[in-house]
DNA sequence: CGTCCGTTTGAGGATCATCAATGTCCGTGG
DNA sequence: CCACGGACATTGATGATCCTCAAACGGACG
């Protein structure tokens, strides 16, 4: 246990709900009214999952796990922007998906993680041991219903990252990253403003493409009067119904 | 209830692992060691689903569900071979995967279904309505953790995929989308051939490629000595480690 | 056996990757 | 606090690949 982890139990043992508690984030799978996503777990279902996990606070750049090494511990982020990649034979990465707050991340496959996991800002992150997380939900069929809606949902998500892959237009690509962005990681006092957290090679190899192509398509779209970028982390988009037509169209 | 189907608890109350009882497969979460899929569910959970579930036989062609529609089944492919697809603003189609036995389709977004499904081939289907589903699951924490691996594993697969549409160059993707048929449903008797039941468009739509360019990526694959094809639906690999090394290399 | 749909083949145009060079930002150290 | 270094980001030119359009071919089903 590294020095910078302390067990969530023994900090917070009487207060469900507190702030060092995992949470979810997934759409419902009812019929829900918005296609907005909200937190998932009672408090009861939080303070269960923190008696078994443990907390870390990990700096920029930091990796969290490796592809390949066995697959001991899942993790929530538990705030900060994270990203999970796979090294490909031929060198180049590929960003399977940007982590945000209430992620799940890390679900083991044979045992062993499937992508590397690597903090881009400073980010928490929830230590959850599998064998312990298993048997929790084997002993609280709500709380692994929660799991099986976070899991569908990401399902969901990597299904409209297919869709985004399949376009061969870069602009378009770009257009539904910055749509999804804004849907994920909204910026409350600015609905306008679109927060991007990642560096342009991230963005490139989460739609793969080169860096050069997603620079052109940036430039394609403020060139189109659809977004602005006032500095390389913080787009504004100009023309909303522009850009979602845009990102809509294949 | 349509005539094709009838419900299964009263066609073998007594008989777990009979016949007309649903299954899953998935790879398992643990440290297992091929990569292989395997069969999931106890005889004791699919009599549990086959309580619950109606059995349908549907023609080729036949659709199964349609996208936007209220979703109050869940299904679950009992044979056969369907595809699952999403119409595009544009009116292209993707599809977002081919369905097979023992696969687990039809899961609502916000209670209602994100793609369409339709056979290709002849299939039988098992049909779980969601609310008795979820009430199943809540109270047989086991099954649900086998719900939790199987769409664990369909993620997995989608990631996969995401990996195959980053790829540009279409003999790439055909080739990886060969091994994976090779895997997904191989033939017990003759390893080498590869079963392609779908069309050429259903693989160019599944490949986010134009038809003609399916066609040409086969043609380069034969031309390179990977692959011959016996028929447009039955495929044979030539050269194994070839095909395996183009679709890995990227 | 005929029709229709799916598939294959060919030519031209558009878009992105690659290579190379310049410009910009950030973090480090003086 | 400022200057510097290096990584990141942009811009330009060239080549390869795929999409589109169009036509001929083949097989599947009625």
């Amino acid at each position: 246990m590294s020095r910078r982890q302390q067990h969530l139990a023994s900090s917070h043992p009487l207060f469900p709900g507190a702030p060092d508690t995992p949470s979810l984030r997934a759409a419902a799978i009812g019929p829900g009214s918005t296609g907005a996503a909200v937190r998932l777990l009672t408090p009861a279902q939080r303070r269960r999952l923190a008696e078994i996990a443990s907390v870390e606070q990990v700096p920029a750049r930091s990796i969290v796990y490796r592809q390949g090494t066995p697959a001991t511990m899942v993790f929530v982020c538990g705030g900060g922007v994270l990203k999970s990649y796979r090294q490909l034979p031929s060198g180049t990465r590929r960003i399977a998906l940007f982590l945000f707050k209430d992620d799940l991340f890390g679900l083991p496959d044979h045992g062993t993680y499937m992508n590397t996991a690597q903090a881009i800002t400073p980010a928490r992150v929830y230590r959850l041991p599998v064998d312990e997380l298993a048997d929790v939900l084997r002993r609280d069929p709500d709380l692994e219903f929660q799991f099986l809606c976070k899991v569908t949902h990401e399902l969901r998500e990597s299904q409209r990252r297919s869709i985004l892959l399949g376009r061969r237009d870069a602009p378009g690509r770009l257009a539904m990253f910055l749509v999804m962005m804004q849907r994920t990681a909204p910026l409350p006092r600015d609905p306008a403003a679109v927060a991007i957290p990642m560096s342009r090679t991230d963005v490139a190899e989460f739609l793969a493409l080169s860096p050069e192509a997603v620079s052109r398509a940036a430039n394609a779209l403020v060139r189109r009067g659809l977004v602005r970028f006032e500095n390389r982390h913080l787009a504004r988009v100009v023309d909303r119904i522009g850009l979602q037509s845009l990102a809509s169209r294949l």
